[in-house]
DNA sequence: CTGTAGGGTTAGGGTTAC
DNA sequence: TGTAACCCTAACCCTACA
């Protein structure tokens, strides 16, 4: 049809995960509209971010979306929300441009540890968790 | 955010039906308010009523809210509300359920012949029909 | 303030194209 | 075959208005 397929450039992926660093997960119109990104990202809808988002997320843990169903179909344990549940994400934020972070990583470990704050804060509470977790059917 | 999605139940659906068969469409609150249903529906918000109730009657007609639009583009005609449009309900009434109940079904039909009057009067009216005319941009 | 209507957005399952 | 990219739509949100 009409789109060849347009696959994500490394600046555009740079560009969504600052955008979520900045707005949080589940804001895509918003970082759409951020003029910071909304050059990069231009041709992208915000159901593009949104479905790039989880590709990165799942691939990184699980390897694809595919292996992660398939590893929750091994444990349909699916608990009610904990609420020690925490994300921790390694950032490598230079001045004005994350260049690459793997989005998420996990630790069980004590959520209220003094690290960088403000611009990670976000990070640390549910909301970045939020599509990982809905994705993974909230097992952590 | 912590709802991951609500995915509504055969059994919510159900008593929202025969909350609009008692109450009619738009009366959220009062459906949510009766305590024939108020268990069911305990976890449901009045808005939460009228977007279902929404796709429920969209997706029997069009399949979906964007093929309605798409339909409605296709034809920019939206002549004032004909009144010889009128809306039939198979209703299977058993004795305090509705249990299925094809939401809507049209016909041109004389709209004076002797049907099931009273529990469906209201169905006839265009109580029920006003959320899907205010769906179609009333086109019938 | 409370409730509804209606447009807009997101979450998540599914499909396609590579 | 596997998977990134894309589609479909139920569920949810936001705003205007009464």
């Amino acid at each position: 049809m009409g789109a060849p397929k347009q696959k994500w450039t490394a600046e555009e992926e740079a560009a969504l995960k600052a955008g979520v660093l900045k707005h949080g997960t589940g804001k895509w119109r918003t970082i759409l509209m951020d003029p910071e990104f909304s050059a990069v990202l231009r041709l992208r809808s915000n159901v593009d971010l949104k479905d790039k988002w989880r590709n990165i997320n799942v691939t990184a843990i699980w390897g694809s979306r595919k292996k992660a169903k398939i590893a929750l179909k091994r444990r349909p344990l699916t608990p009610k929300r904990e609420e020690n549940a925490k994300a921790l994400s390694t950032v490598v934020q230079t001045n004005e441009e994350v260049v690459d972070a793997k989005p998420l990583a996990f630790a069980s470990g004590t959520p209220g540890n003094g690290g960088p704050k403000d611009l990670l804060a976000r990070l640390y509470t549910s909301d970045i968790c939020t599509s990982c977790f809905a994705e993974l059917g909230c097992i952590f």
